[in-house]
DNA sequence: TAGATTGTTAATCGATTAACAATC
DNA sequence: TAGATTGTTAATCGATTAACAATC
């Protein structure tokens, strides 16, 4: 029984990965947990434990090779691997990631869009077709597809997400504003925009507030 | 001195908020924090402490007063009140923004959009004129702007984080791959999707992982 | 070897859950 | 009043930070 990595953990390795680019870039070859937490603003001590989690990466004396623990997160987080994805909803939140080179980088190769409106169905976005979603279950079958980004309204979403599970897709990445039930094995990922929104709502609110009192004679 | 509220507290809300309009659509008077944890599938003591960080707004042997909740919930989020806001990046993630109407509903009132590029400068999306960048000082002025997104490549972000910063915006939604340095009194909300489906991917291949060991004779 | 820096254990801090008295 | 359910304190759990022996 493999221990648990907690989902804090997974959530800072991307943001670990970028800044390893980042260095790659520059050329930098290698880096201590010191000098990576100064950068990142973050502790030396939570860069050495989360690492941990996964091995020793780094060398007593020396610190952590970069392009090593650049190939080493990419190979934990699965970018390594090629991920078949489709994205259903071909308005422009749709559009907007498919025309998102970077994903390609990664390993996710988008794979077909699919859309009700008659009127886009036959367009093709960056070389890839939009597509009816009668279409859906043969589509996911033949061209292996692991994840369906759904980029839909929310009242349509969970019944394409079932179609699109008992198809075969293990993740979906969720922008609709409703909280999908899946079985065990499937994961989801969600992005709720709004969310995100009212949460920068309240803390540009709190700071006026916190302006004011401090302004206020007490 | 006010208590800080924690983050994992604010981050919740917005959640409790769409659950609570969901109940009001199906005209839901009164909720307990019990049955609200079944439906949103968290614990009710979590509900109450998160709850009782802003006061009190249940009643013993009752429950919450859902409409009464709503309405609270909406001012401590501040989206009772209206936030002028600019878009700057006119591209299909600026333009999938753009066009989300449910914004507006929740007080987001969309001002203007910019961009760089002059084929795109003079368009209109949704009722609102695509602009150049060269306005974006006078324009935060004069229309009051307190909220930028961000949706521009990383290498322009913090460019134009600092300039519109100066012009007076006090929150940030930044959607470019890249750690924005803001002063004190601004705030930045990151929605950096590329690290969101990394996360997916890790989750994805973990789940595969577990399948295969559970499957392989030990 | 001496210095540097990791990997890892221990201590602290914060967040979640449980329990229950207060009260509607 | 009796039952229900909150508000709030106490207990537990987990995550972060500090410290340091191991080791390159």
């Amino acid at each position: 029984m493999e221990k648990q990595i907690s989902k804090a953990v997974i959530s800072r390795l991307p943001r670990y990965y970028r800044y390893l680019g980042e260095l790659l870039e520059e050329g930098v070859e290698r880096i201590s947990s010191n000098e990576l937490s100064q950068r990142m603003r973050v502790t030396a001590s939570q860069i050495r434990q989360d690492l941990n989690n996964f091995g020793g990466f780094g060398q007593q004396g020396y610190g952590y090779n970069v392009k090593y623990l650049y190939t080493e997160i990419a190979k934990i987080l699965g970018i390594d691997r090629q991920h078949n994805l489709i994205i259903i909803g071909a308005g422009n939140l749709g559009q907007a990631i498919a025309n998102y080179a970077n994903f390609e980088k990664r390993g996710f190769v988008i794979k077909g869009m699919f859309d009700i409106n008659p009127r886009l169905i036959g367009l093709v976005v960056r070389g890839i077709e939009i597509r009816g979603v009668d279409d859906l279950e043969r589509f996911i079958v033949e061209n292996q597809i692991s994840i369906a980004a759904l980029t839909i309204p929310k009242t349509k979403a969970p019944e394409i997400a079932d179609r699109v599970i008992k198809a075969g897709v293990k993740g979906i990445w969720n922008f609709a504003h409703v909280d999908l039930n899946v079985p065990d094995g499937v994961v989801v990922e969600n992005v709720h925009l709004s969310e995100s929104l009212m949460r920068l709502s309240y803390r540009v609110c709190s700071m006026q507030d916190k302006g004011n009192e401090e302004k206020r004679p007490s």
